[in-house]
DNA sequence: ACCGTACATGCGCAAAGGCGCATATACAAG
DNA sequence: CTTGTATATGCGCCTTTGCGCATGTACGGT
């Protein structure tokens, strides 16, 4: 069971959001490529999506030389709606209040 | 103007999280309200209160002794979407992937 | 068997975050 | 002006978190 402090301190890391993003596509995506698109060494993203799927975020799954993540086929509506609210939130800064 | 991680950032943490529960009934509450509620101390309660209010989501009047605080009445519908979304989650913690 | 690529992880370090304690500030009342 | 209540903040401490580096592990190809 995941409380919602927890899904928003996976999320709450520039590097983790970023990668929710890429993977928002549905796609499956091997970690040598989020590496590549957002410019994270090894190491740092390994651990990153490791957060992830801890929060049950992603899952991952092994193929071959490759672990390809994509967004967790389980992800209850309340979470998607967090994620969408989220994510729809990045394309635009907000002002603060006046 | 605050990013998508500034937001999550300050929700992240279980006493302002639940800070912003008590406050989303959109009236206004003392720090000594939610000081009682929350259980927290005094200098904890207000540290936690700053974080919210320079995330833009709150934000406070001084009324004699005591500082109200509000949900920001100037929030995007961006903005609202994630925190109804986010406290939505609160009640029902999810289950993890299977 | 060896090498190359992809990914995870132990370790140590540095920065950030949360906390308590004490103190400062703001305001009302007497 | 002093006292009491309410809130903010400087300071130091401790824990957590993010990172790089090195190494371990998994897999395919030769």
């Amino acid at each position: 069971m995941k409380t919602a402090v927890e899904i928003l301190s996976a999320l709450a890391e520039p590097t983790r959001f970023a990668a929710m993003r890429l993977l928002w596509d549905g796609r499956e995506h091997c970690v040598c490529e989020l590496m590549r698109e957002l410019g994270a060494s090894q190491s740092r993203m390994s651990r990153h999506m490791a957060v992830l799927r801890n929060a049950g975020l992603v899952i991952d799954r092994r193929d071959a030389q490759w672990v390809r993540y994509r967004i967790s086929p389980d992800l209850s509506a309340e979470i998607v709606a967090l994620l969408e609210a989220a994510l729809a939130l990045s394309g635009k800064p907000q002002r603060v209040a006046a």
